[in-house]
DNA sequence: TATGAATGAGGGTTCATTCAT
DNA sequence: GATGAATGAACCCTCATTCAT
């Protein structure tokens, strides 16, 4: 009926890019790019390394593949729930709270991203689309705060510059997580950032 | 008891492994740890290839003690001036300063450090003596906090989490300034960062 | 006594290996041995690469096959016309005109052949029954010369010798008109090759 | 004292170079190209294989180096017997004698120089630059065969294509030797293939 | 019979490390 | 100490062959 409908051979080849992709960032998260191999890649989604080939080019695409659906969908999750937030106060706690969560559950991905952005700056990285993909990341922060400070929900400040802070605070505490470096619950941590997003280090 | 004296030859020594770890930060910061060769080194830095094997035993500990010496460099500097400022702004603002200027007069030197940051989930990383290093920085920050909290300086918060997101901010600003990717001049980004930390995102 | 009569099966699987030579010759002809894949002829040939298997057991026995049938099907035509020429110069015209012929219609074929004779000194083709197909060629020759001489039609040589000279005179016009080389119709190098052969280079 | 003195590097080097060429000769001779592997080169020569990428940058290198060092010594060698006679039939028999010579005290080579004739209709060899040292083989001929029409030595004769033929004879008189299927001594093959290109086939 | 996804052995190449000079 | 040629382990990728459907 439906005219773009899947064929047989379309789900299990999809099932069996899902399946490397979930092996792959596993490995890479472990490893890091260069120390992991083809060979733990297939190992560890149960196939031969020869089949890996099969579903992509070369260790890299892999590496970029990984990298890409899980940015593409943790950027997709969190504009939904902005979108959905009213008022940048709302906003900024939705932004704080989609990626946290994100996190916690996609401890490879956000370990495999966070890698990458610490390498942003060599040369291989530099000329990529993957700037680009970060840069969209802070852009959405900046794009609701420029709103709030024309409703005058907040003080005129330099909305990328602070776009790109909140973006880094956030970071920050996904790492301390990720690591066990932080001694309170996820919604306490949350709450907290949250707080100090908006009020500052300083007494009220 | 005779005073640990240089000789000669310590003399010359250190001066060749300092030019190696200079050289090092240079090819580790353009190639990343994995990509640069141990003949990248040594080309940089005008030796021979099995020179470099005299003074370190391996290409992991010129990484290593490159990444060591910068990080009790900025350290260093970091706490001098913490300790040299007076009430928790000016100590807050000192180590926005310093690390900001060290970062801008020590390009090659961040590139490595946050790339090894990035990577700090990765199973090498997680048992070496770089994890502490790092918890160090934010450890001054905290002690910092914890002292205003008790002078009644600043609202109680914790400590330890605050001071992560404090380094995180400031890590941020690095890294935007790195990548060029800040509009503002350095004292602006400095003065707008400290704003930021102090009185939040929102209206005062 | 049932004639060898052929199932509806037999002319299919024929039909079937016909295609997969063809498809072989034109893929090895362009690609050499080692260089092509079975994906190319499965792909040149228009069926799937594990059809490929049910006609012949390998690539090497593509190959082979692919070899024979040409060297069979160019050995018998050379046969045939030199059996219906009378007189050793009407022989050695009829298998210089045959091979000449042949050449330009299976330019695929050929240049599979040349490639294979140039590796007959391989550990590879020593053993294999090729040399002899090859040397057959040779002796169709060498018997006619050997009749000439008896008739005394011609000088007395040593005639195994000189018929390879003349098998090789006549492979060297392949190459050249394959290669686009000669810079004459077909015909003119014909008839300057058999007339090199009879006549020599000196002067009449 | 003259200034183009080779350091004893240079000596080292050229002689590992010469050591892993002649290597080389043998297993491409043996194996040819595709089937034989860096690793039998090196293990022949008595190195070990990263060794051999200390002097050549790839294997297709290592194999283009030795034909080429062989076939401009066989070139070398042949222009200078040829300049040396006086006389298109002794420039001839020069030829004859140089080339079939050097196959008898050169045979690793001249395997792989037949084999890498075989395979110049290939697509790989046919922008190379050995089509035309091939045909610089032919040109010396071709050229000798000019100076003898204009001279009124010999017959007028497309000389293009008779020099070919020559080239080719010869060429096949060094498989016959090679191959072990001539049955007489050098000399008489030598002296056999003089007197047919003389004469041709025909009694006198 | 036909398919093409899966396999895994094999080879070219790199480069950290060693060691004779 | 300084050198750089030599080593060989390791890894990415290819592709002939197999086999479940």
């Amino acid at each position: 009926m439906t005219p773009t409908r899947k064929t047989k051979q379309d789900v299990v080849s999809e099932f069996r890019c899902s399946e490397i992709l979930a092996a792959a960032r596993k490995v890479f998260a472990t490893r890091g790019f260069s120390e992991a191999t083809v060979d733990d890649i297939a190992l560890s989604a149960g196939i031969a390394k020869g089949t890996v080939y099969l579903y992509f080019p070369s260790k890299k695409d892999i590496y970029l593949a990984a990298l890409k659906s899980g940015l593409t969908d943790l950027q997709e999750k969190t504009r939904a729930t902005m979108q959905a937030a009213t008022g940048i106060r709302a906003k900024l706690a939705s932004f704080v709270r989609t990626r946290i969560e994100y996190a916690e559950a996609n401890r490879d991905f956000i370990k495999i991203y966070h890698s990458e952005f610490g390498n942003l700056t060599n040369a291989a990285a530099c000329d990529s689309e993957f700037q680009q993909l970060y840069l969209l990341q802070a852009k959405m922060l900046e794009n609701a705060l420029n709103d709030a400070v024309d409703a005058g929900e907040i003080r005129r400040v330099r909305t990328d510059f602070t776009a790109f802070i909140i973006y880094d605070m956030v970071r920050g505490v996904m790492t301390q997580r990720l690591l066990g470096w932080s001694t309170g619950a996820m919604e306490d941590d949350i709450q907290l950032l949250n707080d100090l997003i908006w009020k500052g280090i300083v007494a009220a």
